[in-house]
DNA sequence: AACGGCTCGTTAGGCACGTTAACGATTTTT
DNA sequence: AAAAATCGTTAACGTGCCTAACGAGCCGTT
């Protein structure tokens, strides 16, 4: 690959508008369909952590309980989310994917990865490798703060 | 590398969740310093190419004109930027950066950069490496449908 | 010269997504 | 029983994106 050593700032400085533009192309796509990459990943989330509250849920994306109640009123305006009541603590509400959350989950997410995938079939075998290669590096740079 | 030919499809649905969640991060931390990562990156678009219109860096952007006016809006309220008339086009205004917006780009990159960059010394050589490969497909991606 | 069509930028209205601050209700700790 | 912490929500605010509609100006044609 390299031998010499890279510089992290100097891949920070290219690495950066690049990630914006293209989350910025993600979101409009998804957009399109109805149902944003941000509500498709939350999906994912209370599918994997059912009954999960929304304190929790807020921390495990990193943002505000605040943003991600107004996050679960759309969800749940949509029809895609349940809140139910938790017995054992009266304050809490446990969030469940619904029947139509699941359908949607399947096929938007058939249908959004196909966006992304028709575009990664118009490069070359050797760039379609160096962004497969890139994934796990991106994923850590967000596990670890 | 790799021998085998990768699956686009595979390759999508493991950087897509990666990009979704590293934009929210980069957006968030931008915002503690007062000017966000889409408004430094107008700034330097604007910086390029000085003079050009609002229509023209809603094209470079790949975003409408009118969303394009509102964040004009908002970087020559803040005094970084200047909307200078066309003589030969009246309907024409030439944007440029002030002095003030000069400053604040120098200033705000470094301290920016930093935060990416902190992020980047945690990984391994391999890792950066495979990060500065994957940022000329990630560009390539946005370029062209 | 004047008409029609295109382009420039803006405004208006709407929605998604995030923040902090404050609050009522409930549980837990002391 | 009183105090403190936690759960979720609301309110107010700002950014960032869209489409639709509009006034103004430029330009080619008649």
């Amino acid at each position: 690959m390299s031998v010499l050593t890279l510089e992290p700032l100097a891949v920070a400085n290219r690495l950066r508008p690049a990630l914006l533009k293209l989350a910025r192309e993600l979101r409009r796509e998804s957009h399109a369909l109805g149902v944003t990459g941000g509500q498709v990943s939350l999906l994912f989330q209370i599918q994997r952590h059912k009954g999960i509250g929304v304190r929790g849920l807020a921390a495990l994306e990193r943002m505000s309980p605040a943003a991600m109640s107004g996050y679960v009123d759309r969800l749940e305006r949509a029809g895609l989310v349940r809140r139910t009541p938790d017995p054992k603590d009266r304050r809490r509400h446990g969030l469940f994917v619904t029947e139509e959350g699941d359908r949607v989950l399947r096929s938007v997410k058939s249908r959004r990865t196909a966006w992304l995938a028709a575009r990664l079939e118009h490069l070359d075998p050797d760039e379609l490798a160096a962004l497969d290669a890139a994934v796990e590096p991106l994923l850590s740079l967000i596990e670890e703060i």
